[in-house]
DNA sequence: ATAAAAATTTTCCGATACGAAAATATTTCC
DNA sequence: GGAAATATTTTCGTATCGGAAAATTTTTAT
């Protein structure tokens, strides 16, 4: 079976990548070096308690063990990315409500997702129907006035320097009040693919 | 065995929770019925396969069958917040560097922290010591210019509309370029306990 | 190159997981 | 209450897991 034989060679790395022998693994765990052997090699498929205590003597959850989960890095390691972005970098997006400009794009793996709009639609009927995607986002407003338009709460204005934090989940639109076109910047904690012209194509708000 | 009991009472709670019979979920899992049973009873220490098919067919994944992981709420259960900040609402700290606000605080559990900041330095042997903390931040200059000092990079210059994204574990320092104390917005992945007086005593940046 | 040491794989066998079917318990419906 | 239906547990045979020790392979040291 193709997920035992991937599960070994994931124990392997991981054990190699520590730099244990198998009996060091052995004692950590508490599991017999044969039988270590035997689940790398895939001629084993291993019960629950087995794999819980490997995954325990490596210092790793279950699920990281197994694949399932991340090996965070976010903690542990410390990075140290920067990226600036220019008054007119970016990746521009243009749909029928915003003109979005996506902020470090180059800059990939983030756990944030920043993005200038210019606020084109001026009305609730204009927009369509509210978005709704995963995540939280924050917004605040650069230039001009908006409204905030959702789902379960009155519309709410917002001008210039003031923000809003919201589950994206909860539907959302937000309109330009007044007569020019709102700036706002918007940081989401998920990407989504976003909708243009009706067909969902490019990693979004 | 503590463990396998509790994986078995974890289940069973899990199963019946659902309204499903044993059959129900050896169908969808393909664990006969009699090995569910006795993994429910603790008269069982199951392989790592049938309990990687049970979750799979809970539609868990392993970590949350196990109770390693949290049953997660982010992505399944869409929450409906939403709190604005107005012009002069917010946190004030006043340090040294900057005078923060935090935006809003209200709202708790949030996955960003955002924060408007004036930024009273205005040289680096002024600011002191670079800061740094866990996640990654995002900052976008609201008024005024100023330059980013870190521990890797050569100083950069940003102005008003411009933005910067970089990982807080990298040593940095955010200092006012020109006469006017510079305006920003920043968004950060994780609270940190800021220092006021060479004391941690506030969640901050 | 050879011996010694260390690491890994294989062998062997007792213990146990697993599934089919039988036995028992529980629920549903007159 | 009792029969039928449904759900769960138990039984039992086979397959396989798991550990100790033996056999093999790899590494280290001289």
């Amino acid at each position: 079976m193709t997920t035992a034989h991937a599960l070994g060679a994931r124990l392997r790395h991981l054990r190699k990548s520590r730099k244990l022998t198998l009996s060091a693994l052995a004692s950590l765990s508490g599991v017999a070096v044969s039988t270590i052997s035997k689940i790398e090699n895939g001629a084993l498929s291993p019960t629950l308690d087995k794999v819980l205590r490997l995954a325990d003597g490596l210092d790793l959850s279950i699920g990281q063990l197994i694949g399932e989960e991340q090996i965070d890095d976010h903690k542990s390691q410390p990075n140290s990315r920067l990226l600036p972005a220019r008054a007119d970098d970016g990746i521009v997006i243009d749909t029928q409500n915003y003109e979005y400009r996506y902020l470090c794009a180059e800059l990939t793996n983030k756990r944030m997702v920043p993005i200038h709009a210019r606020i084109k639609a001026s009305g609730l009927q204009e927009f369509g129907p509210l978005e709704r995607h995963g995540g939280e986002e924050f917004l605040i407003v650069l230039d001009g006035e908006i409204a905030v338009h959702t789902e379960f709460y009155a519309p709410i204005r917002l001008s210039r320097g003031e923000s809003i934090y919201l589950d994206s989940t909860m539907g959302h639109a937000y309109v330009s009040v007044g007569d020019q076109e709102a700036e706002v910047c918007c940081i989401c904690t998920e990407p989504l693919r976003v909708t243009v012209d009706g067909q969902r194509d490019h990693d979004s708000i």
